[in-house]
DNA sequence: TTTTACCTACCTGTTTTTCGGTATATTTCG
DNA sequence: CGAAATATACCGAAAAACAGGTAGGTAAAA
């Protein structure tokens, strides 16, 4: 058994069901002390009085973007270990997350050894990848993620609003901007994804998730 | 075996964190007789020699697809309650799924009360839903079947080239047509979808996984 | 056989997007 | 702090999309 006797670590996933497999497995093989949350504000929430030394981060929650939400908590709290934990096998993903802070990807079939290894090695300070995540980031680099843009948060919103057939004089009264600002978002756009027109890159922005 | 009387519970899931999860809920909610599974031909293995009452089927397995293992094991053991658990929150799939003899519904996010609340409906021959699984099905039927439209096969080709960032005149030499041709289909599949401008009939089309 | 659906094509407009620039204030980050 | 990224805004012109019509030919279905 592994002596953490006042760690505490935290669950953030919207899966009640999820929760209770991590608190088992973790609390008959630690000395942590255990929290969860079912949202990203809960946990902000949380953080603003109270302390964390390991999160079990879920990519998807109701009311956050796990990527955007480990960033923030990361710029806040760099002591914390983030271990992001998801069903999302995605190469792109895995590595958006390690940059944006995370020590550490499991993947939701990983086993209980794998979780309890990851804590350890993410805990030291190093790297910690389930073994289905390692397959991944080790596997075919495909050029896919070159081509797969990372918009700013204004510019994926317009994109959005342009996804549900507003044009840019009506995203522009909407965001009270001038409409030429939103041409100007439209362009860059455009030019991040390397085409010729919002058509594709409608097209493209669905197929990596984007919108 | 001990207690032959006593009820059994197989969990089929190949997220050990989920199967730990659903014992501890259940273990010390019920007093099922608990057996779990990672895999469908496990399971099927299992029945060879044992019983069931009572099966929690992920839809997502390594092995088999839980819709097609949910038909099969209710033709052949029809006494076994099948409750579906899944991330997946389509209508067709839940449709389906109940279709195949499954006896309720959960999704993952679904609470540890309605968990238990299911259980009993199934057993006792009710349909059981979970909350969001409900939601789905009694929703907005204009997302499935009423509006999607069925684009004929020209129109399914035109949007395909225009979603590639194709222009008409583009798509008109392509398919030797005039560009006024394609500026009718257009039209007529914005007018399908009941929108005002391409954008969003690519939005949901590639939800739609029409293109 | 009449109807219906589909593909094709055209006309006349208006609206919107796209492309070529430039430019400033603010925010972020090394 | 200084540099880079971001968000904001403007001008002009060309290209494309959108909207309202109409309409002929073909093939399948009622």
């Amino acid at each position: 058994m592994l002596q953490h006797d006042q760690l505490v670590l935290a669950i953030v996933d919207d899966h009640p069901i999820v929760i209770e497999g991590l608190k088992n497995l973790l609390a008959s093989a630690t000395g942590f002390d255990i929290v969860s949350f079912t949202t990203g504000s809960d946990f902000l929430n949380y953080l603003k009085t109270n302390g964390a030394d390991v999160v079990l981060l879920d990519i998807v929650l109701p009311d956050a973007n796990g990527l955007e939400l480990c960033r923030d908590i990361k710029k806040k709290y760099p002591d914390i270990t983030i271990l992001a934990i998801s069903n999302q096998a995605e190469r792109s993903i895995i590595q958006q997350m390690l940059q944006n802070g995370a020590s550490g990807y499991l993947l939701k079939n990983a086993s209980a050894d794998e979780l309890l290894d990851c804590i350890e090695k993410g805990m030291k300070g190093e790297t910690a990848l389930s073994k289905e995540a390692k397959d991944i980031l080790s596997g075919p680099a495909t050029n896919d993620w070159n081509s797969i843009p990372s918009l700013t948060k204004r510019e994926k919103e317009i994109l959005r609003l342009i996804s549900e057939g507003l044009s840019s004089t009506d995203i522009a009264d909407k965001l009270y901007l001038s409409q030429l600002t939103v041409e100007t978002h439209r362009r860059n756009i455009i030019q991040k994804f390397q085409t010729n027109n919002m058509f594709s890159v409608i097209k493209l922005a669905m197929e990596h998730k984007i919108i």
